[in-house]
RNA sequence: GGCGUGGUAGCUCAGUUGGUUAGAGCGUCGGAUUCAUAACCCGGAGGUCUCCAGUUCAAUUCUGGAUCACGCUACCA
């Protein structure tokens, strides 16, 4: 690689309705800070972007439920994002936060040129309006009857008895499922980015231009998405929380959060360049730079299809170079959970392992989500601190300086002639940037971790065989050349794991008393990284052993959430509006026995049961697919409301509704009568 | 249901453009050693490479099917 390249690298923004956990470190940030710092190791122009994502849907509905200001919501996360990252060493150049006024102008702008120049398709039409919820009401959020078969609970897009889709403002007697009023009309218009005419290209740019350098789930991903066929997009909707739709007529209309989001990069890096006195062009739009996305799988297609087709569109700006992907990080077998609290938040891990930053950074990267989902757990953990940065890289080092401090009273001594070992093992260690660089290249940074590890190994490995400890008895004076490459090893260690553990790497160079004076590709071309004569410091830990009390205690913190998730499940519904008996008659719910049960084709939930209700065997559709297989609920006694009106689902009449209650774990189960002869078409009463 | 990704030692993962004894770390067992945070170093045990079928002289590696996990999408709540 020549040197000098300039790189653009932006990591997701986070989403501003929690704060940051284990999962977003493995799977972005810590990938993309390792690669960020051994770029600027290599002597690359780099800048790594990244900042707080703060419109959207679901900021309104905490702050609704928060009952405070969506601003409040971002404010709040924002700070404790922006904070845990900063203590956490993640080494951006800036992080800006979508509510910015730079932002703002920066989103408005690049809509406005591409509706300028006609990029849009542009569509008005009416919808319903629910004034009291000043909604517009899409889709589910409206109800009444379909023109087609009168079924009078239709939703708004579709009929769920005779299956025909429609618009919401076909249906008679519409009804706002928010508040139940009647909705009036109201025209709305919105722009569409129409995504199927970029197919074609992003099909030749990735798919067949990036086949053999980009990541198979990547690729699999966008490949899958364009199989489907492209439809245009809306890049506008009807909200009152993010950025105007800055053209005519387009009051209450804000841009889509995922239109706003990703140019949030580009004004992260407008902010930087103003805040250092730079050009933030050519970091955007110079051929020659290289612009990586470092995402979680969930964010593919937006960096890969309608953020590229919006670069395009726009028409001056460069496209990724890569976008490398990562899978999903588990927490102790379950899957992590920002709403469940399943989570090591990054906060709170901070304050529970203070100056253990480079211990989590660590356990991420060695176990991190490059190819497929991984589990986190606290065991793991502590496996990797003490057997592995404890045991190899700290015992290492602090070997290489007890001995220097007791035999030389920490000033390294001249070597003498090497031995074949000697020259052997020094090769060895001039070979370690180019095999980790190219791990990290290849954004194999599991391996690059691993492989600096194994120069940890190597310098233990070297000590064992030459036994300074021992030959300074007979041999005093190569004890001076053992001690001078086993240095050479320790310095080598100190800046090819900047970029893994970048606190490490400063204590180290503390207790060695260097500065940044060797670079990353110098390890290969010099032969004394440190030289005799030079004085080091004490012996100092770089690593301290984590305790089974310590996991214990993030392990009991678990527990407690889990206990806490399962209390507020039992949380009981409120008692509904007391019915008179007579409203109680009219149902007529009977015992009855499962005769047959098959899945219905292309449903996931569906099964079709034959029942025997005592009055006749009937036809029954429920929602049950998941909770039982179909063999297994044959000759199941239920219970079953028999007078319910019938209903059409995926075109079997289904004439009646089996009562079903839910489990802790989430499944169904079925009510039965306690005593097994009770017999078929018994009333219950 | 369609599509994508993955299923390799007790655990976490490499790897095989098809070819004699399939690798690493951790764990485990044994040895050596004391400079070092009972750490390091050496060695051993441990795998029908998810299952079935096909192609082939030869498959863990290719093809088809099944199955499980995760995701996307459709449908369903």
């Amino acid at each position: 690689m020549s040197n000098s390249q300039r790189y653009t690298i932006t990591a997701a923004l986070p989403y501003t309705n929690g704060p940051v956990h284990i999962g977003h470190l493995a799977g972005v940030y810590v990938p993309a800070d390792i690669y960020a710092r051994y770029l600027r190791n290599t002597g690359n122009d780099v800048i790594y972007i990244c900042g707080s994502d703060e419109h959207g849907v679901p900021i309104t509905i905490k702050a609704k439920k928060e009952g405070v200001s969506p601003q409040d919501i971002v404010d709040k996360y924002h700070t404790i994002i922006k904070k845990s990252f900063q203590d956490f060493g993640i080494s951006f150049d800036n992080y800006s936060r979508t509510t910015a006024k730079i932002h703002h102008e920066t989103a408005s702008e690049f809509f406005k040129k591409l509706y300028n120049e006609g990029k849009f398709i542009e569509e008005s039409n009416e919808q319903l309006y629910d004034a009291e919820a000043n909604q517009f009401l899409a889709d589910r959020f409206v109800v009444g009857t379909c023109p087609k078969c009168g079924n009078e609970e239709s939703y708004g897009d579709q009929c769920e008895s005779c299956g025909t889709s429609h618009n919401a403002t076909d249906l008679i007697n519409p009804k706002s499922a928010i508040t139940g009023n009647v909705p009036t009309t109201k025209i709305t218009k919105h722009w569409y980015l129409p995504l199927d005419k970029y197919e074609k290209w992003l099909r030749e740019w990735i798919v067949e231009g990036h086949k053999n350098d980009w990541k198979t789930n990547v690729l699999g991903q966008v490949k899958s998405w364009l199989d489907d066929g492209l439809k245009p997009r809306a890049v506008t909707r009807d909200l009152d929380w993010g950025i105007p739709v800055p053209v005519e007529g387009a009051d209450g209309k804000v841009l889509y959060v995922w239109f706003d989001a990703p140019i949030g990069y580009i004004s992260s890096t407008k902010e930087w360049a103003a805040r250092e006195g730079k050009d933030w062009e050519p970091y955007w739009k110079d051929e020659k730079t290289k612009l990586i996305h470092f995402i979680g799988k969930d964010n593919i297609v937006f960096h890969c299809i309608i953020f590229p087709a919006m670069l395009k569109a726009e028409g001056s700006y460069i496209l990724p170079e890569n976008v490398p992907a990562n899978e999903f990080l588990n927490l102790e077998g379950n899957k992590i959970s920002t709403s469940k609290n399943w989570a090591v938040w990054l906060h709170e891990y901070l304050e529970d392992f203070p100056d253990k930053q480079d211990v989590l950074r660590y356990a991420l990267t060695a176990n991190a989500p490059e190819t497929k989902d991984n589990d986190f757990t606290w065991k793991d953990f502590q496996a990797r601190n003490n057997n592995e940065l404890v045991a190899i890289f700290g015992n290492f080092i602090n070997r290489v300086v007890v001995l220097t401090n007791k035999y030389y009273d920490g000033i390294i001594p001249e070597p003498n002639e090497f031995s074949d070992v000697d020259n052997e093992t020094l090769e060895k260690l001039q070979k370690f940037p180019s095999v980790i660089s190219s791990s990290i290249e290849r954004y194999r940074f599991r391996e690059a971790s691993q492989e600096l590890m194994n120069l940890a190994r190597l310098g233990n490995k070297y000590l064992a065989d030459e036994e300074p400890w021992k030959v300074i008895k007979e041999n005093p004076e190569r004890v001076k050349t053992v001690l001078y490459v086993a240095l050479q090893i320790a310095t080598g260690l100190s800046i090819v794991c900047e970029p893994f553990l970048p606190f490490t790497s400063a204590k180290l160079e503390g207790i060695l008393n260097i500065s940044k004076n060797v670079a990353w590709d110098d390890i290969e071309k010099t032969n004394e990284l440190i030289a005799p004569n030079h004085k080091i410091g004490k012996a100092e830990l770089l690593f301290a052993k984590i305790e089974d009390e310590e996991v214990q205690k993030q392990l009991d913190k678990l527990e407690a959430t889990k206990q806490a998730n399962e209390a507020e499940n039992k949380v009981v519904e409120p008692q509904k509006e007391t019915i008179e008996f007579d409203d109680f008659t009219k149902l007529d719910i009977r015992v009855g026995t499962i005769l047959e049960a098959v899945k219905i084709p292309k449903t996931k939930k569906l099964l079709q049961l034959k029942v025997d209700v005592g009055l006749d065997i009937r036809t029954i559709v429920s929602g049950i697919a998941e909770s039982f297989k179909p063999e297994d609920i044959i000759g199941q006694k239920v219970t079953v409301l028999v007078n319910l009106a019938p209903r059409v689902l995926k075109g079997i009449e289904s004439q009646g509704m089996i009562l079903m209650t839910d489990t802790p774990d989430g499944k169904l189960a079925f009510i039965e009568p306690e005593n097994d002869s009770v017999a078929n078409g018994e009333q219950v009463s």
